[in-house]
DNA sequence: CGGAGCGGACTGAGCATACC
DNA sequence: GGTATGCTCAGTCCGCTCCG
């Protein structure tokens, strides 16, 4: 359905993340393209502060898993990802200096794997304070070829590492979420709560009636994995499916 | 020399935020 | 659920240093 501003009205939507699918149908149709005065003009109250915060950090959660979904095993047989734990022997605590060892590690590993100073080494990268008030990193690499854990162990030569092929997790997007902080922590404000490196795939979003319909109709129910109804201001009651094609039965 | 790695300048992607 | 805004930081290019 068209609208005079030029957007258009939803009713339902696919979201497809490597081999998570989501489907959406909600009771209200949600306009999208049109103009909004949505942006900031204005700072937010206390109490509104805390809403947007808890916003963001549940939106970040979910993007965080959907693009982890989307890239692990995008990359062919022989790259095979890997789940990769960063810690400083010494006690970091400051972001900005623990960000700018990742940075460097990255691109030495890169450099090592590749041969090459462009950047092809593709991942995602979750920063997580310890109880000791370190920071430490757990990381998912794509497309990292085998290297052995001791090479990689003086790449990083910031303290130790524990490296993991991934191959028995079913959701690893939601296996990553986890360690995404839970409460959004003062010293991430404002700040990165994860990073990816660029060139990898997104989500690929339908919103077409006809397409959407055809794609519900043939996802196996043995593969469905969530099923919620919830209500949303904007969306009215919303059903909420989630179906995972690697899903064992 | 040449390989490895750092860092600065520039640039744009995308995250956090605010609001509908 | 959506969009708009602001701005940080990741990628790229490339030159420099260090060290064998």
């Amino acid at each position: 359905m068209r609208l005079k501003s030029g957007g258009y009205s939803v009713k339902s939507k696919v979201i497809i993340s490597g081999s998570v699918i989501e489907v959406y149908e909600y009771e209200n149709s949600v306009y999208k393209g049109y103009k909004s005065n949505g942006g900031r003009d204005k700072v937010a109250d206390d109490e509104s502060k805390e809403k947007n915060r808890k916003d963001t950090l549940r939106r970040a959660r979910q993007n965080l898993r959907r693009t982890v979904n989307a890239n692990v095993w995008a990359y062919g047989e022989r790259c095979l990802p890997k789940f990769l734990t960063l810690t400083f022997g010494d006690n970091v605590t400051d972001l900005d200096v623990a960000h700018y060892e990742f940075l460097k590690f990255i691109k030495r590993l890169n450099y090592l794997v590749f041969g090459t100073k462009v950047a092809n080494l593709r991942y995602t990268a979750v920063p997580e304070f310890q109880k000791r008030g370190a920071v430490h990193y757990h990381v998912v690499l794509y497309n990292l070829p085998f290297v052995e854990s001791k090479v990689i162990e003086e790449v990083w030569g910031n303290g130790f590492i524990k490296i993991n092929k991934i191959d028995d997790v079913d959701n690893v997007g939601a296996y990553v979420c986890k360690y995404m902080v839970k409460e959004l922590d003062d010293r991430l404000r404002g700040r990165k709560c994860y990073f990816n490196s660029r060139g990898l795939f997104k989500p690929i979003v339908i919103e077409d009636e006809k397409k959407v319909e055809n794609i519900k109709n043939s996802l196996p129910g043995e593969k469905r994995t969530v099923f919620t109804v919830y209500e949303n201001d904007y969306t009215g009651i919303t059903i909420y499916k989630q179906y995972n094609l690697n899903k064992s039965n």
